[in-house]
DNA sequence: GTCTATAGTCGGATAGAC
DNA sequence: GTCTATCCGACTATAGAC
């Protein structure tokens, strides 16, 4: 019962959400206007407030749906057999590939780790990355015993995603071309600096 | 003639850009009002407008002010003598210690990354980023002949500006401490996974 | 659930006196 | 150079009809 009527609210909370994301990522939660996800959308704006109270909480909701989304992919990345190198090798390319074709949640990530707020970092941290955080952390463990594994899980995440935030200031630094911004190219360098230290293209 | 009206000018026009920093730094540049920067300075708006045309033109000013102190800075960074795994441990630790005091610059250029415009790109790419990291580009030829010099620069780079960019977040994952955020230790660990790859604390 | 209309506030920017 | 006073458009949010 009530099926049709609560159906037909989930779905228009699902286009808001939809079309707020981009907004969002684009421009942050202080760059976006409540009439603009409203025109995004194609609803006025006291529908939009009849969905959700405040613009906090639409900006919230999005960051959650964002992130949630995110969560189910990153579950599919890892589980691989072979040797520690292999497997770190296809989690680096298959993180890269990720990452590479969501920049709305790269963005939303970015802007997160400026100005998210206690609950949203707690939320990032628990729904996004805390599953696969361990698994990379036992996977850095085997192959540097000993090595803080904390810090190794940060660093082979934040090699890829830094590479990713730079790309658009890449064009402007010495030695720059397009073909630094290619997710290939990038999960190689970063699976060989990882494997072999400085000399990274020695063992090619 | 007229220098001490020169120098007020020139003095007011400075209080402004200290003020400002902070300001964008926390907020960036649709967060922060202009009625917030003139009380933070102690002035009135229309006080305000007359020192800056418009709001994005402070913002531009400000950023540049924060670059070129910043670029100054950078220089006293490298020119240094000893092998070359020398020369690359010393330049991290010192880039990591310059990094993590200066809170506001890390803040704009997150900022710019996410949001810059090509003129702002451009300027932070030229002012800061460019003299360094010809350096940095060198120096990773020497460790890593064959291996992309612009590549390995950001790497480098970015290794210690992820885990600062990690700090408000690394307390929600797994095995993250306080002691995390601390230069020395971020710089020890980015400077044995640099030089040694994935086992970096074997040769501690 | 969706709309039009509007309240009330805050934003960037300006006029003109001193 | 600095101020008070003000304009006015844009913003968040709400009221009330359908």
């Amino acid at each position: 019962m009530a099926k049709a009527k609560f159906s037909a609210s989930h779905s228009a909370v699902e286009a808001i959400l939809t079309a707020a994301i981009p907004l969002f990522a684009q421009a942050g939660f202080s760059g976006v206007a409540m009439r603009q996800v409203a025109q995004a959308v194609g609803i006025s704006i006291a529908t939009l407030y009849h969905h959700f109270p405040d613009k906090s909480t639409l900006y919230l909701k999005t960051i959650e749906a964002t992130f949630a989304d995110k969560a189910e992919g990153m579950a599919a990345v890892l589980a691989e057999t072979g040797t520690p190198e292999q497997r770190l090798q296809k989690f680096v390319l298959r993180f890269t590939e990720m990452m590479s074709q969501d920049s709305y949640f790269r963005r939303l990530l970015q802007r997160e780790l400026l100005d998210g707020d206690e609950t949203r970092l707690r939320l990032l941290a628990s729904q996004v990355f805390k599953a696969q955080f361990l698994n990379i952390a036992k996977l850095a463990q085997e192959l540097a015993p000993g090595c803080d594994p904390h810090l190794m899980a940060i660093s082979i995440a934040g090699l890829v995603l830094f590479h990713l935030e730079m790309t658009p200031l890449r064009q402007f630094l010495p030695g720059g071309c397009p073909e630094h911004n290619q997710p290939d190219i990038i999960a190689r360098h970063v699976t060989a600096l990882l494997l072999g230290g400085v000399p990274c293209c020695g063992n090619k």
